[in-house]
DNA sequence: CGGCGGCTTGACCTCTCTCAAGAATAGTGG
DNA sequence: CCACTATTCTTGAGAGAGGTCAAGCCGCCG
């Protein structure tokens, strides 16, 4: 563990690097900033990254296992996604569930009210994440106003996913839901090969349909809709050929 | 103007003295704080007031007017209510428009991706807004640390405050959707006595219908319902009688 | 008093949910 | 390598919530 400690903001550095151009679909600018500034995730420099490696620990989670948190339970971390994909959910008195947000690399969650977490996050792929004890990370941000400035503009940066999540589920019909969340999915090297348009959809139906709003069987109709256009091409389940730019006209979305 | 910009702050305390404790309906806490904060606003200090006052300018809007500022506009500025409701609204490619956002007094909007506007702003009833400069926000918030934090709080409570709205779209029908609204309304002294339990609807069906995710025609329908129920009692179509703790109950959302 | 805009009501129709069964896939042990 | 089983995906049919369109109503303002 301690060992992972130390390394982990490098092993993130060289996925980064890998990365390289691909990370554009979650490329979006928060409040206006410096024209050289990428605002997608943090953006920290190696230095920054070391300083923050001093408090945290690394913990593995595995998809079937047990939620991450639950909603209620005492809060007293915040976490960051290194791999993996983790849902944030939220459970109503009646028992509903809805997802508020998945976590891609590079995202944090943990919020919480009153001290207790607003949300439960289960993983829903095998996972590793980073957990930051709240209070030291609070007290450091205060120390570096310059990071805690990249932490107010990766919020920002949330608020708008969050609202642009809101305008989804309020504006488009189901198939336009799931074209946007192929889309997303796209904007991941780990699940879609740029040159043969595959994509590996990471998550199951359930999963899926709890994100866009809707149940296991209509996104199985969605999917069979959007192959009756010819917007994406079904090789098994879990791979589609993706046509990517007519996918995201469809979805009249920007 | 000059006056005004001198004076707004201490306004805005004058209202914050007289809300009292009715603030609770708002009052809600981002990631883990000391026992004795209160988080559901900035909390600023006299203070820290009157720094920010210095560089911000304030506006008046009126309800039938043009809107603040259209999706897609050039951003600099950042906004903070004083007094009224602003909508923010995001069209898409369809034409069909969604509310991302109702701000009540002491919220900020004016959220940018790529130094424009993602979405629109529109004053639902007559405003006062102060208007702060990006830029000389962003250098003031850095070189004032503590200050920061609280805006950092602020958005991530907005962050909170988003995600409930899609708890809200995703996961309750629309009679609930409107419960969780009115029971809204009711934290805002403006609106509701709390004496006689009498709501004053500040907005019209149409925006209602929008903020909620649904038709004008809908929203009629849904407040049928709930007088039916007896939850609500209409006296105009904009006055109604709220039994508040029923209505938070029957909503089914915390 | 007459007109205008917002609210209300009705009728119809579509989308999506639910329940239920059948197919494909992955995992397990022989 | 092949059954057998658990899980997940797919498809079908029926029901219901809510959207849309159209008309009527009410309060507000000139």
């Amino acid at each position: 563990m301690p060992v992972s400690m130390h390394i982990w903001f490098d092993m993130k550095l060289t996925a980064a690097q890998l990365d390289g151009s691909n990370m554009s679909v979650r490329a979006q600018h928060p409040w206006p900033l410096e024209d050289d500034e990428e605002a997608s995730g943090l953006d920290l420099t190696l230095d920054e990254k070391t300083e923050l490696s001093h408090f945290c620990d690394v913990i593995s989670v595995g998809a079937k296992g047990p939620p991450i948190f639950t909603q209620g339970q005492h809060a007293d971390h915040v976490f960051y996604v290194n791999e993996g994909i983790v849902q944030g959910r939220h459970t109503i008195r009646s028992g509903v569930r809805q997802s508020v947000a998945l976590y891609w690399p590079g995202d944090f969650f943990g919020l919480a009210r009153d001290g207790m977490f607003f949300n439960s996050a289960e993983a829903v792929i095998d996972c590793t994440l980073y957990r930051y004890p709240i209070r030291k990370l609070e007290k450091f941000l205060i120390s570096r106003p310059r990071i805690q400035h990249k932490f107010l503009m990766k919020a920002v940066h949330d608020i708008r996913k969050t609202q642009r999540q809101l305008i989804i589920m309020g504006a488009l019909d189901v198939a336009r839901r799931l074209a946007v969340f192929l889309v997303d999915c796209c904007g991941h090297r780990e699940y879609f090969d740029t040159g043969t348009q595959h994509l590996t959809i990471p998550i199951s139906r359930h999963d899926i349909a709890d994100h866009i709003g809707t149940s296991a069987e209509t996104v199985t109709r969605a999917i069979n809709t959007l192959e009756k256009k010819g917007l994406i091409r079904r090789e098994t389940p879990w791979k589609l050929e993706i046509k990517t730019s007519e996918l995201l006209a469809f979805s009249s979305l920007d």
